[in-house]
DNA sequence: CGCGAAATTTTGTCCTGGACAAATATTAAA
DNA sequence: TTTAATATTTGTCCAGGACAAAATTTCGCG
């Protein structure tokens, strides 16, 4: 009835945490604390959406939900302003999604990639915007269409660039996946525009592969690398699990690349696994690929 | 530790069915009948993993979980064959997928939107090869991987396609998007295209858009429709009920499409919501948006 | 016989509260 | 300072009961 307020199903969704996590919570945690419905029911009020948006965002920088669900609103804004990203992203940008004018954003993205250069584009500007859209999401001055609509479009304007690219050296071959439960392909697309940069093949094959058919396709399509995405809403259990049984399947000579939020969480990769710490490091890591390996 | 052995988790995963769903199948029905690990948990061997794939696609072919769960593997069989597409597929791009020649593959898609036009190549091949490789990956002909690679290589060419689109008369103004737990975006781009086509301006939001995120996008972009996709997988009771609450809090005059295998299910759409049957009344429903509105 | 209303069955989601192992932190030993 | 052992934290799983919304069937009436 309520019109702001969300039954349990509908909080999971909106903030990727698992029912049965939610409750728990509540029963150990005291938060969130939904009001019932005359049938008993949850029902959460959206206020508590937000603070468990902003909760979401600190236990993925790391903290303990011991910690971080004990927390009052006054302590929650400040952890989050301690971990807020101090350099200002570009606010000519920010300003350009407020206007909601969707062919304008598109044309300011495609002058950027012709200013800056394509690899510049990449590195810096889609990748801080990306970064600064998460943030500006979870601290509320951004909504969360506005990041849709922006990812939307430079996801398209990405596209449209890639497809102008030569051919180039068509090695080594790239396999472009996620793993099951992380649908953003955003990082995949910057990636692949990257590889596709520095003459790479690449192979796009959409988000939420199975580890089983990623082994398949890596063999269908002679692939030298897979390379996984990991957006900071990945469940952090699940790159440890994940990756260490792609690896395992893997034909050895296989390489594999994890780049984002979630895969710098993993301290001690497995043996075989390489994660990217950021986009520049990829014409590094294909250049050092075409000489022979030489380091103990 | 058994490779073949799901996890109930990973079994909703693969699944799409709700992990409480599952349980209580097992409890009334019989069926899944998963053993149990040491620990008492369920594990899924992967041949029940396939027979609950072809139920579920019985399922949303409209029989009901009393009938199709106390199926036998043989009458199982029998009523799928019933329900099979008659129509033979193409199977010269059947081959095209099964090739596995990433560039070959978009080459022949370009070539056929040339052949035979935007507007028929949406409607009938694209359509088409759509229900006909999900048909091809639930009775195992297609494996996952070339399905994720068909739609990547698809998307691809449409929205290569659509960059060329001349602007046309931007009226009316179309946001599509799906639900929060749709994540396919495929549907979403076809019917993108169409639109474009016939001279909508388009605004893409990508998927998984909160209802609350759905309506201040609809006002800010000041948008004549909202359209939902519904790929066969999403879970048809959240259909229904996000449907209704989004129709509750959208501004009237702000029409509401849905369409997609899922929409299908939908018997008795809340009043002004429409359900498409299929692309091919995009073009009627715009022309008939354009005179009045005359009847009771 | 057709059609709409009412009764009935089917079905999925939610609830509580207990259990446990994997991940993480902490302490002790080298 | 690193390594090993112990303690704590944390998320997922389980059982089985409850209930309302959806779908089907039955019933009454024109």
């Amino acid at each position: 009835m309520e019109k702001s307020h969300l039954s349990i199903a509908a909080l999971a969704l909106e903030t990727g945490i698992a029912k049965d996590t939610l409750r728990i919570w509540e029963r150990r945690y005291g938060f969130p604390q939904p009001v019932r419905s005359p049938r008993g029911e949850r029902r959460y009020p959206a206020q508590q959406v937000t603070r468990l948006r902003q909760m979401r965002r600190l236990l993925d920088q790391g903290m303990r939900p011991g910690q971080v669900l004990t927390l009052s609103v006054d302590e929650l804004e400040r952890a989050a302003a301690q971990h807020a990203d101090p350099d200002g992203a570009d606010p000519a940008l920010i300003d350009l999604i407020k206007r909601h004018d969707d062919a304008g954003l598109r044309r300011e993205l495609r002058a950027r990639v012709l200013r800056d250069g394509l690899r510049q584009f990449l590195c810096s500007t889609a990748a801080g915007m990306l970064e600064r859209v998460g943030d500006g999401w979870a601290r509320g001055e951004l909504e969360v269409f506005e990041e849709h609509h922006f990812s939307a479009q430079l996801d398209t304007v990405l596209r449209e660039t890639v497809a102008q690219l030569p051919a180039g050296a068509q090695t080594p071959r790239v396999l472009l996946t996620t793993l099951p439960g992380e649908p953003h392909t955003l990082g995949l697309m910057l990636a692949l525009a990257l590889l596709r940069l520095e003459g790479a093949a690449c192979i796009l094959l959409g988000a939420q592969t199975p580890q089983s058919q990623i082994v398949a396709a890596a063999r269908a399509f002679e692939t030298d690398i897979v390379a996984l995405s990991f957006s900071e809403y990945f469940d952090p259990g699940a790159v440890r699990t994940g990756v260490r049984q792609l690896r395992q399947d893997l034909p050895a000579e296989v390489e594999l690349w994890c780049g984002g939020r979630a895969a710098q969480r993993l301290k001690r990769p497995p043996p075989g696994v390489t994660i990217l710490a950021s986009l520049e490091q990829v014409p590094g890591l294909l250049a050092a690929r075409s000489r022979p390996a030489r380091d103990g």
